[in-house]
DNA sequence: TTTGGATAGTTGCACAAACAACTATATGCC
DNA sequence: GGCATATAGTTGTTTGTGCAACTATCCAAA
């Protein structure tokens, strides 16, 4: 019975998530105040957009864990706030490569901030060993499931 | 600068919950694969209930960390499904007090079950002491957020 | 060269979440 | 008692997710 030393009550918090939803409204919160008009899932569109732009939407899918039609929808209403812009590959007719409105670019700094100031406010208290413990072993869960 | 000390990589994570996405994915497959016709929201609440029933959907709502319109609606399907019955308080004529069917009673065991067996493979390789560290961690974010 | 399978992306549907605005009931204070 | 305020729950709207079914394009093997 390797891990089956859980008691119920963490049980519900691990398939909740609990607490990334909660950074995920605090930060969702910031940007609200800040008057930034994105959703926390258009940010984690842009967030690797950042890193690297003019990737293909299944790229975006594998990179933010998200199936084609979700993928769509995002990229359709990021159009929409004039943050990127699908343009067909010349290689590959099937393919649209997503790259980023110079009103996304400007986005970067802040949002960043944000989320740093985010993810400060909710490990403050936490000693940074513990942290990587916890970062380690969600890693190590995804790569279980995945 | 306390905990600044997380590099970009990993702030994405934790605010994405990957890992916790990852589980209940995990977890709505065996339900679906087992038969069982119901979302991992919906047995979020169930598994409330199975604690204790006959409390009101505000109860629910901190609960299960969510909003009142959203309880509103699970509780409606819940209700389409012959899950949950509405009860009206006969105290205060305000608050409906929330009873289990028995289809969902048998339903505890076998969910619970799939759960467990959920939780098991995401940590099959995680020593329990790192669990417990990673379980401690998140319960501090969620404090320091809610 | 054609045809069959794989891949990229879109659309329809059901369910869920966040927010604002709303109704109904209860409670406290004058 | 009557009114202001708080509380419980509902409804509408926008956005996102997961699944299945679909179109378009590419590629490889006969």
């Amino acid at each position: 019975m390797p891990n089956n030393q859980f008691k119920k009550g963490e049980l519900y918090s691990f398939i909740t998530g609990k607490a990334s939803t909660a950074i995920a409204r605090r930060l969702q919160k910031k940007f609200n105040t800040a008057g930034l008009n994105i959703t926390i899932e258009q940010w984690s569109v842009l967030y690797h957009l950042w890193k690297q732009e003019g990737i293909s939407q299944q790229e975006l899918c594998n990179a933010t864990f998200r199936d084609k039609p979700s993928i769509t929808r995002l990229v359709d209403n990021l159009e929409k706030l004039n943050l990127v812009k699908r343009v067909a590959s010349e290689n590959d007719r099937r393919i649209n490569l997503i790259y980023l409105t110079k009103q996304a670019q400007k986005l970067q700094e802040e949002t960043m901030q944000l989320a740093d100031e985010t993810l400060n406010e909710a490990l403050i208290t936490v000693p940074p060993d513990r942290i990587d413990v916890c970062k380690e072993v969600l890693q190590i869960v995804y790569d279980n499931l995945k």
